[in-house]
RNA sequence: ACCCGGGUGGUGGAAUUGGUAGACACGAAGGACUUAAAAUCCUUUUCGCAGUAAUGCGAGUGACGGUUCAACUCCGUUCCCGGGUACCA
């Protein structure tokens, strides 16, 4: 009987869906594990040899824990509503619902294939209107919480109401509140909701009538069509995510992320401690800056506004009104693009206003210019050029005087941001260490009334809204200015199906064209935009757990059981996105009761991406010779090509098909070329994304049928570490497939048909077993799939060796293999063992009796040189102490009476001698 | 510029976290079986030198130094590659 995987997979896919051998229920009685990966979004192309990955990791680690008693949720789903079926909706007139459809089904036929065990059942779409329900109804929840900063929690808006209403705020009084009308009411109210309204700029492109989102803008034009966008201020839904700055980034400290990611969310949240102070300007006008080096104080030797500040017109002398209108309006002149591109280039005006140093009362110039952002902190510096680049190279630049507050460290050709200096010229914190003077200088400031201690934060509320179709609608009928929230009754509210979806009048969604849906009676009119991408995303983790709940968005009894996300699996690129909004909802939920729990991923692996390869090679156009990648720098006149590595063979020649699809380059290449197979060329290789127009994708399904699902899921855990990028190469898939057959052959001979029996196995066929065990094991766990496929590999080779087909050692590899090849185990497993027809067992426990003769004997090796062996006569567990003794005794055995100056012991491994 | 990763044979990558560097696989070379092919099996494969040979000697984990009986692993300096962020005060 040969090895006949296609059959094999086939049956067992079929039998696996039948028996729903991998429906999974609550069950307290058990352990639970919570395996996730990120669910895709369906894009048409569908799966790529780079998508499984991760899947199958996580699809490993799932069966993996089942087999060690856990009860495991391993579910999928769609991230089904976005910008790109919309796109594709447009260009091709179908309707955004029919090809996201499609799109899934030949997403869940590919998945199918490579023997995934997840619960169909549980699947989710967040374009499901069963499913937005829930996505509509906790943005109310959000629209109606505000963010109590001394509880630091998420709270009804009611409270605050409530509080208004008795005793008023800093602003108001309550009687005032209560004199509001209902719009100044809701204007208030909107200022603390965590899903809130403001105005925003969005990229508005007139050519196109139209907001782009940020991708669809490249160097500033539009990436279709290249038009002009410029920034509008358009009233946008936002969510108060810096509320939570400061728990997203406690919340780290809990959370199993590699260190670069948590480094990457600290960074995004750009959480910065310093002060705010004032400097008086003018008659009572004062400039807030804000800074974090409070201790540089007295070497400020000028103030920079930036150009959009509103004390700008304010303070400029009539001297300067005209020098300062002119800068002002090159400012405006340039572009984000043009202001990106010259980031070095300095540039600012004087304003002619002098503001005054609130310690010493020193006059300071206050100037304005561009590299002082708006948007950040107060809008306002202080500059201390001895200690900042910046502000060393715009003194330098304008011939503005410096002050030394640093002596010896800052040597007069740049700034010096050390800490560690002694301050001088800097009255009452001279001598003092800059470190320690940061504390002094801002209690000084607060006890001087100047100012007081700020936390600042880079991170910004994030956008909510987009101008778009396809995605959540909405649940808000504004009335007279004001956003009602729909009863969460009439929820969901469903996204009107039409047939058109340009973009609406003003730059609104295509909804507002939809006037029957968008008018409402008693003069109501639906909000026109719609949720984006991350609305859905940011909480399908907790639908999985209760996924056909009417009721609620998912039962708390069930939450509470299947708890966090053990392990959860996905890409890099949404460590600053998706990450920390399903981070900040699962926080906001907890805060309502929700949820218990308040970080919903307590591990995540980001799998590396599998790249394509491309080849680079040029042409000359003159002499019509092909030669290296390299010589396009040597000389323009060559013409440079490059193709993906499905039209390269493994010489590095060109395929004959690349004459035949791609004519317009290659046809005259051919005719250049002395060999009609095509000439050989000297190939510069590269790495690229995985991508339909580079010519470089490989589409799993082609890898199954030739080799079987179980060696294309062992092929990509062999590549290498589940976390690294790595190029797609099938040069060693034919391994991976040999081991298999090997395996196969353990227990069936092509012609003889069943070789297995049940004889005792040898203490060296048991030591070979046990020692697999525990590797493989050990490596299960930690995610090292790579070396555990190696484990496999070994093993299976000494068993061949030793001609061994004994069930007792073959059955238990069989439950160690499965999570990796599950195919192959279940046809075995279910041949060899009657009368289950499903691979139910126990996950073998490796036998450290077995393992000991692995470490009887010790290499030797003296005076770090010459080596030999030891045997240690009994089974040292090796405290290293004890087993040194011993070996110190048989090393003077063995040198005939000679006691070694020294002997080290290492970790049961090896003793090295002295002499 | 800054912050994270990472540099190991012809290639992908191992190395129990300080203990015989190069597991496992690919590729390559040679051989067995076969009319032949496929499949399978065996041998060699870090580099250099010596030898008919078994083998021996020397070098070797980007580079240079240090700690240690012992360093791919720890420390310092430096070079290169990948990822992230960027006038954030």
């Amino acid at each position: 009987m040969e090895y006949k995987f296609g059959e094999i997979e086939a049956k067992w896919q079929q039998q696996w869906k039948a028996d729903k051998a991998y429906k999974v229920e609550m069950d307290e009685t058990k352990p639970k594990c919570y395996v996730l990966d990120m669910f895709p979004y369906p894009s048409g192309a569908g799966l790529h040899v780079g998508h499984p990955l991760g899947y199958i990791a996580s699809d490993i680690y799932s069966r993996y824990k089942r087999l060690k008693g856990f009860n495991v949720l391993h579910p999928m789903g769609f991230d089904s509503f976005g910008l790109p079926a919309e796109q594709y909706a447009l260009e091709t007139g179908q309707h955004p619902a029919d090809t996201t459809d499609k799109n899934i089904e030949t997403f869940k036929a590919q998945l199918d294939k490579i023997g995934f065990c997840y619960d169909w059942d549980r699947e989710v779409r967040t374009s499901d209107p069963g499913y937005y329900k829930w996505t509509q109804w906790i943005f109310l929840q959000l629209f109606k919480s505000y963010f109590c900063n001394t509880q630091q929690k998420a709270r009804p808006i009611s409270d605050l109401i409530k509080k208004y209403e008795e005793k008023g705020c800093a602003h108001f009084t309550a009687e005032e509140w209560n004199a509001f009308s209902e719009k100044e009411k809701a204007d208030c109210l909107m200022k603390r909701r965590l899903a809130f309204v403001s105005y925003g700029e969005v990229n508005w492109c007139e050519a196109l009538g139209t907001v782009l989102a940020n991708d669809e803008v490249v160097n500033g034009v539009s990436e279709r069509g290249g038009h002009p966008v410029e920034k509008k201020k358009m009233r946008q839904w936002y969510l108060r995510i810096t509320a939570y700055a400061d728990r997203l980034l406690e919340g780290l400290e809990t959370v199993q992320f590699s260190e670069s990611m948590k480094e990457m969310q600290r960074n995004w949240i750009g959480r910065s401690e310093g002060a705010e102070m004032e400097f008086a300007v003018g008659e009572g006008e004062a400039i807030k800056v804000y800074t974090t080096r409070p201790d540089t104080i007295f070497g400020v030797d000028f103030l920079v506004l930036a150009p959009e500040h509103e004390l700008v017109q304010k303070i400029t002398s009539a001297e300067q009104k005209q020098a300062i209108e002119d800068y002002l309006h090159y400012v405006k002149s340039r572009s984000d693009r043009e202001r990106m591109a010259e980031v070095k280039q300095i540039t600012g005006c004087f304003t002619g206003a002098f503001a005054l140093n609130p310690f010493d009362g020193k006059k300071i110039p206050v100037w304005i210019a561009e590299y002082v952002l708006a948007g950040y902190g107060t809008g306002a510096i202080m500059a201390v050029p001895c200690g900042d680049q910046r502000d060393y190279s715009f003194a330098k630049h304008f011939d503005i005087p410096i002050t030394n507050i640093i002596g010896e460290h800052y040597n007069g050709e740049e700034a010096n941001a050390t800490k560690d200096a002694i301050l001088q010229n800097s009255g009452f914190l001279n001598g003092m260490l800059m470190k320690d003077a940061i504390g002094v200088a801002m209690d000084k400031i607060e006890e001087l009334g100047i100012g007081k201690r700020k936390v600042n934060y880079r991170m910004r509320d994030a956008g909510f809204s987009r101008q778009r179709y396809w995605g959540e609608p909405f649940p808000v009928i504004w009335k007279e200015g004001i956003a009602v929230p729909m009863d969460e009754k009439d929820l969901p509210l469903e996204l009107p199906i039409e047939k058109e979806y340009g973009p609406g009048p003003e730059g609104e969604g295509p909804l507002a064209n939809i006037r029957n849906w968008v008018e409402l009676e008693a003069n109501g009119r639906r909000e026109t935009s719609t949720m984006p991408g991350y609305a859905g995303s940011s909480w399908y983790f907790l639908r999985y757990m209760d996924p056909k709940n009417t009721g609620a968005f998912c039962d708390k009894a069930k939450s509470d059981y299947w708890n966090q996300v053990d392990l959860y699996i996905g890409g890099t690129e949404h460590a600053v996105g998706h990450l920390l909004y399903s981070r900040m909802w699962t926080k906001f939920l907890y805060d309502k009761g929700l949820v218990s729990f308040d970080e919903p991923f307590k591990k995540l692996v980001n799998q590396g991406m599998i790249t394509g390869k491309s080849y680079f090679f040029s042409v000359n156009a003159d002499t019509k010779e092909i030669g290296t990648y390299d010589k396009l720098e040597e000389g323009k006149e060559f013409l440079r090509y490059k193709y993906g590595h499905q039209f390269v063979d493994g010489t590095g020649r060109l395929k004959k098909e690349v004459f035949d699809k791609n004519k317009s380059g290659v046809e005259h290449i051919i005719s250049w070329s002395k060999d009609e197979a095509g000439q050989f060329l000297m190939l510069k290789e590269e790495s690229e994304k995985m991508s339909k127009s580079k010519f470089n994708v490989d589409n799993p399904d082609d890898i199954v049928s030739k080799y079987g699902a179980d060696t294309f899921r062992m092929y990509e855990m062999f590549l290498g570490p589940v976390e690294m990028s790595k190029p797609w190469d099938t040069k060693g898939i034919e391994g991976v497939h040999r081991f298999l057959r090997k395996l196969w052959r353990l227990f069936f001979d092509d012609i003889k048909g069943p070789l297995w029996n049940t004889d005792k196995p040898t203490p060296a066929e048991l030591k070979s077993l046990h020692k697999t065990i525990k590797k493989v094991d050990g490596d299960t766990e930690t995610f090292s799939y790579n070396t555990a496929v190696s484990a496999f590999m070994v093993c299976v080779n000494e068993l061949s060796e030793m001609k061994c087909h004994k069930l007792e050692i073959l059955q238990p590899l069989l439950v160690l293999l499965s999570p990796y090849a599950p195919h192959i185990a279940e046809e075995l497993w279910h041949a060899t063992s009657s009368p289950s027809s499903v691979l139910i067992a126990e996950y073998p426990v490796a036998n450290e009796e077995y393992l000991k003769e692995a470490n009887k004997e010790y290499p030797v090796s003296i005076n770090g040189k010459m080596r030999t062996t030891i045997t240690l006569a009994t089974d040292v567990s090796p405290a290293d102490a004890e087993a040194a003794v011993l070996a110190n005794e048989t090393v003077q055995k063995w040198l005939e009476g000679k006691a070694p100056k020294r002997v080290i012991f290492v970790k049961g491994k090896m003793v090295n001698v002295v002499i």
